[in-house]
DNA sequence: CGGCTGCTGCCGGAAACTGACAGCGGGCGG
DNA sequence: CCGCCCGCTGTCAGTTTCCGGCAGCAGCCG
């Protein structure tokens, strides 16, 4: 076993145990000897893992949590950071100024570029049935940077074909819309989901990347009001 | 530098270049040889990074994520299950899926018996302002093991003077509510936020474990509607 | 005091990491 | 076809790190 998959066995080892353990126990079940136990519990100590040892007693794992590395897909960091957003909007307070400092960290090691990217194809409302798979279409477009076809309703009841680059789902004053480049229109549009008849993957690149788009469109709408 | 900061600094730097980059400028940025670059790159993919090489062009970390090793505060780790929970609910059907599946990688590294404890104390609904701190100081109570004591009007207009053991707090049917076990009524009962008149910690700890708590309030009621 | 425990310094042997060299296979431009 | 670049693997010494054992100090408790 290597040295890193024990530590981070040592840390799993301290999370079973939630009363003290002595050092003596935890080099046994990791089999090691004392003093390499020692020094590991130092290097964990040293990468910020909140264990405290005391003489007489053994050692614990502070109810902190240290999380090992793990893989996450784009879409989970996506799931994770729709989530946090959720929080820290609906939460009480203290939990929504926490959900703020994790998204800080979670994106502090983010891709640069990504970082919008990945966490504005967001929505944040409660949903529909019905509009799931509009969403899900929305957002593949979005990933995929690709426009759509669209068949809206207008709220003075005149239909139209659009093509249009999306930018970003949201949930707004009680309505699901999609805000959207309009080519039709040569600006950005905001549309409601249940004024949409149809939308449909053209298959063809939108001639900007999102995160430009996303930046242009945040220029021109009041973000506070719709995120 | 030791080996293991090396080897999250590659992470990093793959991240940094969005195009391909050739073995020898990463071992060059790294300062190390070219074969132990080849070395790391084996070692990271060997934990699952998603790192590709190709001939005659070089590495390029997939647009996946790798979360190097990160502290998280209980709270912290109470907000992105809860949005994760939200997710999984109210997202489209595909994100909802993620959502889960991020669930279920978080809650395999979480202590054993903690995951209840962390992951219940939710709440999932858009929450009024004004019981933004109701819900702070219930989640504190569950948090603690700690007896509440409350003054609450029921349907028919009865005021009375409880203590209960907060269990959750939850989104129903439009209203906010908590669910407790009712030590006058000695059964588990739910409150509706809007008609608590006061609550207040009572410093007093509650006789059973709140993850026991939780199971047997699982028991009674029927959670699919609830959660 | 003695016993238990955390914690540190030191040392020699074991294990790993590292760099250099050689060689294979595949794509690309001449 | 060749030569070149690049990813990738094997091998092999030299170096570094890791590890276990030992000794010793400090705090707590009966």
């Amino acid at each position: 076993m290597s040295r890193s998959e024990r530590l981070l066995d040592l840390v799993q080892t301290l999370r079973r145990h939630r009363r003290p353990v002595s050092g003596r126990a935890l080099a046994a079940e990791l089999g090691v000897s004392i003093r390499t136990l020692y020094r590991d519990i130092a290097t964990l100590q040293g990468q910020g893992a909140p264990i405290e040892g005391e003489a007489g007693l053994g050692y614990v794992l502070r109810p902190g949590f240290f999380l090992p590395p793990l893989m996450f897909s784009e879409d989970e960091v996506d799931a994770v950071i729709l989530g946090l957003r959720f929080v820290s909007r609906r939460g009480d307070e203290q939990l929504a100024k926490t959900a703020e400092n994790v998204l800080a960290k979670i994106e502090a090691v983010l891709p640069a570029g990504t970082e919008g990217a990945a966490a504005s194809a967001l929505l944040s409302g409660p949903f529909d049935k019905s509009t799931a798979g509009l969403v899900a279409t929305i957002r593949k477009a979005i990933r995929a940077e690709e426009k759509l076809a669209l068949s809206y309703t207008d709220k003075k009841g005149r239909s139209s074909q659009r093509v249009v680059w999306p930018v970003v789902v949201g949930y707004f004053q009680g309505y699901e819309i999609m805000a959207a480049w309009c080519e039709t229109r040569g600006d950005f549009r905001h549309f409601r989901f249940d004024r949409i008849g149809s939308v449909k993957p053209t298959g063809l690149r939108m001639p900007k990347r999102h995160r430009v788009l996303l930046a242009e469109w945040r220029l021109n709408e009041d973000l506070d009001e719709l995120l």
